[in-house]
DNA sequence: ATGAAAGCGCTAACAA
DNA sequence: TTGTTAGCGCTTTCAT
């Protein structure tokens, strides 16, 4: 038999005083004789009183509270832009509620219900797919600030920070073909977010403009993960002809399952196949990081975001905002010139 | 000027009927006829109305929310555990509400006073050093069902769920040793954390056992972060003299630390020296793992951590139960004989 | 300087 | 089958 946490009234009943004044005490609102207070802190403190603010949410109509969604948790980049969204919103007094979809569509439904029936104040939200149109629609519906991270949702009037995949693409791509490269692969992730699209679009229009030809088979797609990179990885060099000479990983754990299947298939990075990656990945036993990348910053998004949703959910802006953030190609050591080049 | 959300009133106006029946509708509780049921449900969708969770929680007493509160949410051991602790809770209902402290007592007591306050269900807790102890208390104090995860705290009596330090630095050295290494370094956490401690008691024995005395000039403590593992290396092989030919690192992120480190100072792994690390690195850009390691079962810590929680808060076990996992070693290429004896 | 009443949104207990 | 009342813990408004 748990016992029930002390409320106002039992504070209120041991210092002799009514529940309003200890409020006031709490609060430092309203005057207070110095001696009530004191009895009153007393109380507080002999009954180890905490107030609820489930309470105070409900009388005040905000719980100071914002929720930030992201799609796999075990990703150093989702982490690290929670980082951002968590050091700019606690210089605000707002709490940071962080979810992790896994990229289902049902599990973001299911937190956005919970979330909007806590009555949070804000959301900062990466769509899952296409569908996630509807979660974000429910949202905004109810006048909830919200802001997207990272892909683009069509037809939506809403605000949105991301990083710049066309360019980031194009710009690693096009180092590939000065390097020599004509046959590049494109692991993309799933062909229905809009980072996938825009990374293949930078990556086609580099080709383009070098004049290769663009073969559809060498564009692939699967899930941002590990096992999605190292399945389209073992399929598309045991099957498709000729041989890519260079692989372009849509991300950073898709390049990891690549160099995986690599090495199962014993062929050397950067010495028999080159491989670049979108995303860094910061943790790393190799003894210096070799993976050339297009870096985003990801922390800055999640600062960017944060700054955004406060602007919204303070009044302060009430036009829509799209922001892109620039991102950098990072020149390390996986890639060379192609083989038969050498 | 935001439009205030609909209330369980505003749909009884609406299908001209009382707030109850709204209530009996939405909950499938009581009895309503169709025709009733039929116009509320209409209303409801016509107002987009959904019920206040904090009015709810306000009556019921109950958030169904437990807490998760983690040291670092950038590493994978970290968030695997969320994963096992998150799929148990969702199976039984709770929202679980995932938080970082950084290693930082504040960041610690922030989150367990605005969690109190929000009657948080539960709490699933690393502590960040002994003083973690104050946390502890004052949720005990409240009693707020507690599982502590991972380091153990000094005196309370209170569930615990970890892995066996003990004796996976025991096996680990134990590993090193009959490989041949005499002079091992231990490079652990911060000194005041049960892990860093229990570690160091693992690497004690088994050089014991082995009848090699013990240098306390090669345990150095840190951080255990990427930066720690770096500092700690560069300055043991700098001036620890004679240098030791395998290194223990007390984490992974140390373990990342001291392989770039080695980089730096253009020792080969294991060809100049091994290493061997506490916790597995699951994502990373080598073509296949190399480190050897004694790995815990992250997912199940969370798992059962949630699973003592939930026995817990419904009320089904009143004793505390202290778990310790066992761990596995798992041998790969970051280790050889010492140079010495090649 | 302090307090009583009313209400934030919801539902259990009781009444009709 | 439906409705009224009361109360979860807190604070604003209006007394005193």
């Amino acid at each position: 038999m748990k016992k029930k946490r002390p409320t106002i009234r039992d504070v209120a009943k041991l210092a002799g005083v009514a529940a309003i004044t200890v409020s006031r005490v709490i609060n430092n609102s309203g005057y207070t004789s110095d001696e009530t207070r004191d009895r009153v802190e007393r109380a507080i403190a002999e009954l180890n009183y905490i107030p609820n603010s489930l309470s105070q949410s409900l009388r005040f109509q905000t719980t100071n509270t914002v929720a930030l969604i992201v799609s796999d948790i075990t990703n150093p980049f989702w982490t690290t832009i929670t980082r951002g969204v968590e050091d700019v919103c606690n210089d605000h007094d707002l709490h940071v509620i962080l979810c992790n979809t896994d990229e289902k569509e049902a599990k973001l439904s299911k937190y956005v219900n919970m979330l909007l029936q806590r009555q949070t104040d804000g959301f900062i939200l990466v769509p899952t797919s296409a569908a996630s149109i509807n979660n974000v629609t429910t949202i905004l519906q109810k006048h909830v600030p919200l802001v997207i991270l990272d892909r683009q949702l069509p037809q939506v009037d809403v605000d949105i920070v991301r990083g710049d995949s066309v360019e980031g693409a194009y710009q690693l791509t096009r180092y590939l073909i000065e390097l020599g490269h004509q046959r590049i692969a494109m692991f993309s992730g799933p062909i229905e977010i809009s980072t996938s699209e825009q990374r293949i679009e930078g990556y086609k229009r580099a080709l383009q403009e070098a004049d290769i030809a663009i073969d559809d088979e060498l564009i692939t797609f699967s899930g941002y993960t590990e096992a999605g990179g190292r399945k389209m990885a073992l399929h598309m060099l045991g099957n498709v002809q000729p041989t890519p000479t260079a692989l372009f990983a849509a991300n950073n754990f898709i390049a990891v399952g690549i160099l995986r299947a690599l090495y199962q298939l014993e062929l050397r990075v950067p010495q028999d196949i080159s491989v670049v990656s979108f995303d860094d990945l910061p943790f790393d036993t190799l003894p210096e990081p070799f993976l050339t990348v297009v870096a985003q910053a990801p922390y800055e998004l999640g600062m960017k975001a944060a700054e955004l949703l406060i602007g919204r959910i303070s009044g302060e802006r009430t036009h829509t905002e799209e922001i892109t953030l620039p991102v950098e190609v990072i020149v390390r050591k996986s890639c060379a010139p192609p083989k038969s080049q050498i």
